[in-house]
DNA sequence: ATTATGTTTAACTATTTGGTTAAACCAGTT
DNA sequence: AACTGGTTTAACCAAATAGTTAAACATAAT
């Protein structure tokens, strides 16, 4: 009894770093080891497999967004709460890990049954994420849209630029670091601002 | 000389196939071998190696890609018909090569200094793309939104819903495939007007 | 028919990589 | 001190996989 829950915090932490920069099939065991400063063997003594790894840190991985959607709309009123909570967090999340979008939405297209299970184990409350909009949806006040629409158009906003950073920066701002941090920076508020416009009436 | 021009394009469509579907570190040279119906040695009679063959295809779909955005948006005079035009054609291409965009961005993340060349050597003129988008940016009957937020809202929702089909589907439609084609096909409008509604004044 | 050239194949090689084994090690318990 | 449990390691194994080789084959030119 040396280590132990330190080794596993380790592991996971070593392991989330290289699988969601190399992906599944580009991740290698060694260099999760080496990365976790611990040998092959020891590594293969916490998680049978690399599966096994691989499921428990996407798991995580997982766990950590839902949770941190739910916590951004929980004490949303009304859409204008929800979609300017839901943008602040969001943003904030991502602008700390780019890299989680991509490599969930990877993962899950190769491998889209997972998905299923995923849900289920998490005990992710749908009603909770959609419950909101779909009732605010026949308000007077907003443009009849299809508020399934509306909500993916703020997830599409709000993700796709983190997922497509490469593309955008080396497209957009033909690779210009500080050009693309400006334009994330002052994304955030422009997502807010073109929601309100567009889905109230007048 | 029995079959040569022929057999190259059956490689290709079949690496198409394969690295498309399972990615570059997903991707086995015998299965593109088996998919082409050749064998692996004639694979590598073609194209040297898995990088050079990888290289090739990329180059292939990104083309596409591009000079499918060129059409689309090549004989538009401001910014209404832009939008409608890109939105228009790009969703009907996504529907028929859905997998594309998530493949691409994975890869360009995997490896983003490829995207320099890619851009290089597809002689990809940046102004045709932001030019008309940069130019109607001081209309006065458009709300002063910052055109290049703009035109990353109408990338987002239009290619984001592919690149994050597996989640959307099993998410918010329960796995049901009708409901998602509904809401695809649903789509291609409700942007266009979600858009138009937003950037125009009053 | 023979030659030359490009095409196709079966069999092989070297390396990478996920996973295993058996022994050494360390701390607390008796 | 000897024992017991989990921990850690070096060395090894087997399978998968990118890439090679050398020979057979087909077609057109001489």
């Amino acid at each position: 009894m040396v280590n132990n829950e330190n080794t596993e915090i380790k592991i996971i932490e070593a392991a989330k770093e290289v699988f969601v920069h190399k992906g599944y099939d580009g991740a290698r065991m060694q260099e999760i080891a080496d990365k976790a400063e611990i040998n092959k063997a020891l590594l293969h003594y916490y998680f049978r497999s690399k599966t096994k790894l691989f499921e428990k840190v996407f798991n995580n991985i997982f766990k950590e967004i839902v949770t941190g959607v739910a916590a951004s709309i929980e004490n949303s009123k009304n859409i204008e709460e929800l979609i300017e909570n839901f943008v602040n967090v969001y943003f904030e999340e991502l602008k700390k890990k780019p890299y989680i979008p991509q490599f969930v939405l990877h993962e899950i297209n190769r491998n889209p049954e997972m998905i299923v299970d995923l849900i289920k184990s998490n005990g992710v409350d749908k009603q909770k994420f959609i419950g909101v909009i779909l009732k605010e949806g026949n308000r007077k006040d907003l443009r009849p849209f299809n508020p399934i629409q509306i909500l993916v158009n703020v997830l599409s906003m709000t993700i796709f630029p983190f997922v497509a950073s490469g593309i955008i920066k080396g497209f957009i701002f033909d690779g210009d670091e500080d050009a693309f941090d400006t334009f994330i920076n002052e994304r955030k508020s422009h997502i807010v601002e073109f929601v309100q416009v567009a889905i109230f009436k007048k």
